[in-house]
DNA sequence: GCGATTTGATTGAGCGTTCAACTACCTCGA
DNA sequence: TCGAGGTAGTTGAACGCTCAATCAAATCGC
């Protein structure tokens, strides 16, 4: 069926060019310190923090892959990487005998300890600092909204 | 030295998980659409986008790299690409022997005439369909004052 | 209980990006 | 005018992600 496209307006057009432009360079900027300062990208960073908040920093793969918004897939493959480099282990899951729990290494915690710091010092630089506090209210009500809309229909 | 670190406070960190879940939530999904619906991801239907608005459809590599955000790397890979398929032709430069300009095939301009309306209806529904006018407005502030804030010190 | 379906997780191939190295050309200053 | 340093663009290897296929185990329906 032919269905009328609703095309952006002038205005919509340089809010979403606007925003593509500064997510990709926030998140490129952030991106490269942490494979610099830490030698790993931002996704593999998000795994650790995750896993070090968990109780006893173990987690399901499949929680794993849902907090940190990854696909099965993707995790898979990252924590076999984050395994190879003594960061984190795999163990088989009690209740669930097709489950696996990955769980952060002591190794992993420092090496989370020591790149801390620099990386949110990074996202208050890059981010935090750019914005007046209505902006970062502003920023988050925008988000969360973003988000609950997507997981919707 | 050793500098105390301006740690995030709970609304900041907020701020940071949200805007994190819902730029990559947003970018994945419209990606996936782009490459289900028209075979290129949306790194490379913006080049087409900026080729298409440039005078006779052509821009040198570097200017070209410069709009889209990308690495002159990450261009050149990608045109080899977008070339194989047909899209973009490149050609030399008259005025400086070094540079390279890219230009919009027909074909490619087929291509993206064709693949705009369902991707402008993802943009549409995905984002401005989750905000109120106030917060496109916000947004674009926010995302304006951020890439300034990138490209300062 | 038992087949059918769903869920949890992994795998490998193919693709896109990064990084560093490299070539070619341009520009500027002494 | 010639050499140093900067700019334009490309290349290949390594890496991370996606997609589809796969396997095993749990759960559902009857």
């Amino acid at each position: 069926m032919a269905v009328m496209t609703r095309w952006l307006d002038p205005d919509e057009q340089r809010t979403w060019r606007a925003f593509l432009a500064a997510s990709r360079a926030l998140m490129d900027t952030l991106d490269r310190e942490l494979q610099r300062d830490a030698g790993m990208p931002h996704a593999y960073y998000e795994i650790l923090v995750r896993l070090s908040e968990a109780p006893e920093r173990r987690l399901r793969m499949s929680e794993l892959a849902d907090v940190t918004g990854s696909s099965r897939s993707r995790l898979s493959h990252a924590v076999t990487r984050l395994e190879a480099a003594g960061w984190v282990r795999r163990e088989d899951c009690p209740t669930d005998r097709r489950g696996q729990i990955a769980w952060l290494t002591d190794d992993g915690f420092a090496t989370l300890a020591a790149a801390a710091p620099g990386h949110v010092e990074g996202v208050r630089r890059h981010l935090f600092d750019a914005l007046s506090p209505a902006q970062v209210d502003q920023l988050r009500r925008i988000s969360e909204a973003l988000t609950d809309h997507l997981n919707q229909p």
